[in-house]
DNA sequence: ACGACCCATTGATGTTTGTCAATGGGTAGG
DNA sequence: CCTACCCATTGACAAACATCAATGGGTCGT
């Protein structure tokens, strides 16, 4: 509550802001940030970020205590979301970061931690 | 669906992801994330962004349709989040980026748009 | 063929969230 | 004063969300 310099108004005239991004850019932006959004997908996309290799979901039912449901669900948010990609070979679900984002997904991923 | 490399397993044997970040952080970073995961509120960051001048809640309002309300109630979650500061002048409230964010967040909001 | 293992989906439940209508408080102009 | 204006809070409600228990479908060892 401290800012010195401050635009002169008049009463009954607003100024429209201008939108720095169309709608429909905001929506999408939004609903990434939406799955990212959870302590545990975050953590889920870190680790991913920093992982060699591709992670399957049994380590991270070790890691975080929650039901094997709970971190399926919430990989198949990051999947729908188009930030992970899954691969299956034999009993085991393998999961990555995508490695091809859109530019202004992966500025996002990179700015976490 | 398409990834070549994949570790080896064995069954019954998990290993446990490590954590990138405590707990705790994932928690403060999850929250900032969520106070920018709304379409609204992410066109309001976008705009204190890019304004030179602290904005007024009442140029949003001509803006977005949304009633005032509604728009007054998402810039408190942009505030309660940490984001934004505001100043009172007369009639009129005026809205701005706080200009020290911690520099994790920092790096969050410039990843945007 | 049987059972153990890993994973995804479904159903159910309590919580959070986005939105508005209504209201109240503060400030200025007439 | 009285009114117009700007803003925040409250109450209410539907929608979305996080979580688990239960279930079912694959894939291996034995």
């Amino acid at each position: 509550m401290k800012i010195e310099v401050l635009p002169e108004r008049e009463r009954g005239v607003c100024c429209a802001v201008e939108l720095e991004v169309p709608e429909v850019r905001a929506l999408e932006i939004a609903d990434v940030l939406k799955a990212l959004a959870d302590p545990t997908r975050l953590q889920m996309v870190l680790a991913l970020r920093a992982a060699k290799e591709p992670v399957c979901i049994c380590d991270f039912t070790v890691t975080f205590e929650l039901s094997q449901p709970t971190l399926s669900h919430h990989m198949a948010k990051l999947r729908r979301a188009g930030l992970v990609e899954a691969t299956r070979r034999g009993i085991w679900a393998y999961y990555r970061l995508k490695p091809h984002l859109p530019a202004h997904v992966r500025r996002i991923v990179d700015a976490l931690g």
